[in-house]
DNA sequence: AGCCAGGGTCTGC
DNA sequence: GCAGACCATGGC
């Protein structure tokens, strides 16, 4: 069950009544969930998504989706900032855990966004050992040399189909280090059928981990990260380096059994908590 | 200079 | 199955 909203239009730009508790804009968009989100000058938020341009804006009561229709809403913008999930319910089936309660007591408007699953597994293939306005600058320059052009300064995401016949050499100039094999293995099993991203959707979550890590470059935390970004398994938990020091100073009895459900989001809290927070501890 | 960043692979035991 | 070297890059 999604929280009642109201929505209206007046014209160009479509208005959502909705609180900073429900949705927080600044937040889930710069939580290093997604990486193609700028913020402006005047503090709307303009980001590439599905090859589309969307720029958004928030107040204490209202977000403004420029230049949006209310079909465009309907039908790509509601599921993508998935506003038909219930985060009220889903915190307070995690408040029993006093760091989990702390992590979203801090940033509670934060929502895992329902991105493409090609993007968001090759952008956190590239987030290995890496950090995120590194990523974001890989990720902007791979945009800008193998996707479509949008406008002048704005380039969906690549396909799979385009990155399965780049070379090395193509992949040069991006920063992405070693990590431009795993890229070109990505697109080429996808290319070949031996990785069907449609299939995985549909696994459960056991035999898509195993598939996913397949690939080169997919360990562990980033078949997660994939899973949870790019798939919306809720229940895939990416230890990264900061939940990694979470889990040693907070959980050394192991992550509660009844946070499984939800452990994604539950960890997609504790990580921007940790790593954002001037309360966290500092390990 | 050395360490860290949303880690993974490969080798050697 | 597990530790350790190594992997490319840029900011601090």
């Amino acid at each position: 069950m999604s929280f009642n909203y109201q929505i209206n239009s007046d014209g160009n730009n479509l208005h959502l009544n909705i609180s900073k508790a429900e949705l927080n804009l600044a937040d889930t968009l710069d939580c290093g969930q997604c990486f193609r989100w700028v913020k402006n000058e005047d503090e709307t938020l303009t980001g590439i998504v599905f090859d589309r341009i969307l720029t958004v804006g928030q107040t204490d009561s209202t977000i403004t989706f420029y230049d949006t229709t209310t079909s465009d809403f309907e039908d790509l913008w509601k599921s993508y900032f998935d506003l038909d999930t219930d985060y009220a319910s889903i915190k307070q089936s995690l408040s029993f855990d006093e760091t989990i309660r702390k992590s979203y007591e801090y940033a509670g408007g934060i929502r895992i966004l329902k991105q493409q699953n090609f993007e968001a597994l090759c952008s956190f293939i590239i987030s290995q050992n890496n950090n995120i306005p590194r990523i974001k600058g890989s990720i902007d320059k791979l945009c800008r040399k193998f996707g479509n052009k949008i406008t002048q300064e704005h380039y969906s995401f690549p396909t799979s189909e385009v990155l399965s016949s780049v070379t090395k050499e193509d992949l040069q100039g991006l920063s992405l280090g070693y990590r431009d094999d795993y890229i070109i293995d990505c697109a080429s099993k996808i290319k070949s059928g031996e990785i069907e991203l449609e299939s995985i959707t549909k696994m459960d979550i056991q035999d898509a981990r195993i598939a996913l890590r397949t690939i080169k470059g997919v360990g562990p935390k980033v078949a997660e990260c994939a899973l949870l970004f790019g798939f919306y398994r809720v229940e895939a938990f990416p230890i990264d380096t900061w939940i990694k020091k979470a889990l040693n100073y907070f959980y050394k009895d192991g992550f509660p059994e009844q946070a499984k459900e939800y452990a994604g989001i539950a960890q997609q809290y504790i990580f921007h908590y940790m790593r954002t927070c001037v309360d966290a501890p500092v390990i």
